[in-house]
RNA sequence: CGGGGAGUGGCGCAGUCCGGCAGCGCAUCUGCUUUGGGAGCAGAGGGUCGCAGGUUCAAAUCCUGUCUCCCCGACCA
């Protein structure tokens, strides 16, 4: 089951409105479908079916019955066609699309929806791998296949863009190979991230849907030609599960780090005093600052509970996250200073009061691009490339990305991950030099990128 | 489904081998002292030891059955 408490709910709304404003920059517009989907309809897109049939809950009956102060499922209430609980929504929103579409003046339509799917996984992993996910999908139809193909490319970009801009996680972009594929997609391309134990997380996808669900559910249009055709289609989604990313990317043994640009708070005022007279002179003197921060549009919180003590609230914070604090006690009030504390180095430094607004934004600014700074450094010294299997073997015990060239058949990939554990992540869009397969010695176009993933 | 581990106050655990008053740390409550890095002292409350049988004068502990949860693997955003 899912709970997500208050704070961390906070950070998703923070990705979320981010994420949003991005989809709606690029012409997107939020719509809802339902939650369950007749069961016909999962079959009707042959991978599709393959792909999810194996983790789905159904819903078979519709009322429950007391019996002997219990209740039990009530067998006359049996459904004639069961209902399925999304897995993803592609089936019932191109059943809906077909009756949205007759022309090519209906197109493109550009949706995305923001909802929870469930998933019956065999095994759960926290954030990464639940039963039940905070997701959006977006799922879109065009007149043509170049036009979906460029819409499938530009949301890839909203995802690195986000990743790298908002999470501070640098990530590498490439397409799927068939086995690691959607079920139901011509191409799948993801952003992958490399967490800080060396192991990879596919952080998001962005799938070219061909016209395998057009034809499944019959979505023609008629064109300027006066043709009947069917339309073209892309789907690209981004889960809770960036929530784990974050974390694993940045966090350390005190805790969160969050990035600024997505911290629920950004700023933390912790105000210190002994006795009443203190407490009221120092938040004489904290109050303006928090209120200067806020009018300068820094999210700020003051933390004047008189339960906890200072130190308490100083670990709390870092536990949580916070990526800047103030202190102010009697000794700063007399010397017009604050201390401020950075949570992504610890450093702590006393500085003025005066021009304190501007001295934070900047701050921020610092450690929103120094936590990227340092996920890229990290990143770029754990990936390196190899030439032959038994250099690879060695390779991946260390984790990290590894570049290497393979012959491109399924064969081959199923032999590394079996002898290694280490899957395709992606084939690289940027050009690069042919050579030969790690593994087989035969012809390779390009090299493309592994490592072992969540 | 296969392999491993665990169920004991709210949380984390010891006690089980070798049966004998149910304990410890954290948290909670009260009082006083504290407050610039997770406070101290004194006191208090809180547990049918997962569940059901059995053995015994006596069971958290031994026996039988059963349920649940966690970890590893197969599946996956």
């Amino acid at each position: 089951c899912m709970i997500i408490r208050p704070n961390g709910f906070a950070l998703w709304e923070n990705m979320r409105h981010a994420l949003d404003q991005m989809f709606k920059d690029t012409g997107h517009e939020n719509a809802y479908f339902p939650l369950f989907i007749p069961k016909s309809f999962l079959s009707k897109e042959a991978q599709h079916v393959e792909g999810f049939a194996k983790e789905c809950a159904v819903i078979t009956h519709s009322r429950l019955k007391s019996v002997n102060g219990g209740v039990e499922v009530d067998p006359d209430s049996a459904l004639e066609e069961e209902l399925i609980v999304r897995p993803t929504s592609e089936t019932i929103i191109w059943d809906a699309y077909r009756n949205w579409i007759q022309s090519y003046r209906d197109l493109p339509i550009l949706i995305n929806q923001w909802a929870n799917v469930v998933r019956w996984e065999m095994r759960t992993r926290l954030f990464l791998r639940t039963m039940e996910f905070l997701w959006q999908e977006g799922h879109t139809a065009h007149a043509t296949k170049e036009e979906a193909e460029v819409e499938t490319r530009q949301m890839l970009d909203v995802y690195k863009t986000f990743a790298e801009d908002y999470m501070a996680m640098p990530v590498k972009t490439g397409i799927k190979t068939e086995s690691e594929r959607f079920a139901g997609a011509v191409d799948t391309y993801c952003i992958e991230a490399l967490m800080q134990d060396g192991k990879a997380l596919q952080a998001g996808t962005s799938h070219f849907l061909g016209q395998n669900f057009a034809k499944a559910f019959d979505v023609k249009f008629q064109d300027k030609d006066g043709e009947h055709k069917y339309v073209w289609a892309t789907s690209w989604g981004v889960s809770t599960r960036l929530i784990g990313g974050l974390i694993m990317t940045h966090s350390d043994d005190q805790g969160l780090v969050l990035p600024p640009k997505l911290a629920p708070t950004q700023v933390v005022i912790v105000p210190i005093w002994k006795n009443d007279e203190q407490r009221n002179e120092v938040m004489e003197y904290a109050d303006p600052i928090y209120k200067e921060l806020k009018d300068a549009g820094v999210s700020v919180k003051m933390d004047d509970r008189d339960n906890y003590k200072p130190g308490w609230k100083f670990a709390e914070h870092e536990v949580q996250g916070t990526p800047l604090r103030i202190a102010v006690g009697p000794r700063d009030v007399q010397n017009n200073n604050l201390e401020l504390a950075r949570r992504d180095t610890l450093d702590k430094e006393i500085v003025n009061r005066d021009g304190i607004a501007g001295r934070v934004k900047e701050n921020l600014k610092a450690i929103q691009s120094d936590l990227y700074k340092s996920a890229l450094e990290r990143t770029e010294q754990q990936t390196r490339t190899v030439g032959s299997f038994s250099q690879f073997k060695e390779e991946i015990e260390k984790g990290g990305f590894i570049y290497a060239h393979w012959d491109g058949t399924a064969e081959t990939e199923a032999k590394i991950k079996e002898e290694t554990k280490a899957t395709i992540r992606c084939i690289p869009l940027e050009s690069d030099d042919a050579g030969s397969c790690m593994v087989t010695g035969e012809p390779s176009k390009q090299k493309v990128l592994f490592a072992r993933s969540y």
